[in-house]
DNA sequence: CAAAAAACTTACTAATTAGTAAGTAAGTAG
DNA sequence: CTACTTACTTACTAATTAGTAAGTTTTTTG
């Protein structure tokens, strides 16, 4: 106990700032409805600021979806979910929505951006498309292999059902914001009975 | 043939040319993403034209979705909806989802506006959540008696079946937005080999 | 310790936004 | 024919937007 006896708060740089706050209120409101004069009073800084470490809002809009994927990518290839067996990376799928849902209702990064998605910047959406694919593509072979093993159940393809899991699960969160948990823990109570064998 | 010959062209009055066109670029491209300058510009009216018809733009806003929400009804409760056997009312459904996908790849009312929802003004809230309510309560009558008569097959409530179709359904044209329309037909080939019995 | 780079602030611009107030032209009703 | 209503346009305001340029302070580096 002679110095810093406290790793309790993590700073955080004003870059990471800036990137948690957006993040959250893409999530919570939309990419169109924020502004780098809501960021910046938030934050205490000036907008100026954030044109710094961003320059331009499609650079944050960018940024901001690149990063989700990166930790998709990140959390995928970690021992303790890509060793799990295939019943509990699901579940620990659906804890990820379900962390959505505890937190102000955020919705997923695909439907906070689906329907604004012509009004997006080309790098943003390249982004978008990459991190729902990559997701689909871990979750269908996810489902293979359950299967395959007798602990999961479905017809057709593992491909064509991850794309109707996942797309699910996008569209119970945005269900979840306009009701409320509800329907979301229906929905995906729903998906459960389906598909755990 | 005396007079008027054509009723081919409907000349639509401005106001009705005004709602359409906010309904089809809310659809498209965001509730956010359009201003009462660009439907001025694309109607070859003033902005104050539409500022007379609806003065502000939650009530644009809240007349879109309060006529999508007539239009349910009155689709709903049409002979050649109403009157058809379970089957045919959800191939009917889907014939709706798929005309939005043929025009422009158009999202539906509820995943256009789901992640704005907090930005949204109460009274578009309000209809929103009704209109969702609504359809999911017809589609879980048209489940519960499709299974009674053997026609479909689901296991759970036709409560949470419908919420899940519907849902799965918004996701699916919002999965085509981003990618294209192949996803969409493969979710909704994924619903029928689950549904149909 | 000096130079340089990083992290900002101050001060501004140009464009766009929703919205208003007042005027006008055309049609309608008595 | 007159009064009134409908359907706009003209002309504006105040706020907000993203973005820039130049300056200043703080931190890092050689």
């Amino acid at each position: 106990m002679t110095t810093s006896p406290a790793i309790l708060t993590i700073p955080a740089d004003t870059r990471t700032r800036i990137l948690d706050l957006a993040e959250g209120l893409l999530l919570e409101r939309g990419f169109n409805a924020f502004s780098y004069q809501h960021l910046a009073k938030e934050l205490s800084v000036k907008p100026a600021a954030i044109h710094y470490y961003y320059p331009s809002k499609d650079d944050l809009g960018t940024a901001i979806v690149a990063r989700q994927l990166r930790r998709l990518r990140k959390w995928r290839d970690l021992p303790r979910v890509a060793d799990l067996p295939p019943v509990a990376q699901f579940e620990a799928l659906l804890a990820v929505y379900d962390t959505h849902l505890g937190h102000e209702r955020r919705v997923c990064l695909f439907g906070a951006l689906a329907a604004d998605f012509r009004t997006l910047p080309a790098p943003m959406q390249a982004e978008l498309r990459t991190f729902n694919r990559e997701l689909t593509e871990w979750l269908a072979q996810v489902l293979a292999v359950g299967r395959a093993t007798g602990t999961l159940r479905f017809v057709g393809s593992p491909a064509a059902k991850a794309a109707q899991v996942l797309t699910t699960l996008a569209g119970a969160l945005q269900v979840a914001r306009v009701h409320d948990e509800t329907p979301f823990q229906v929905i995906v109570g729903q998906l459960r009975l389906e598909l755990l064998a």
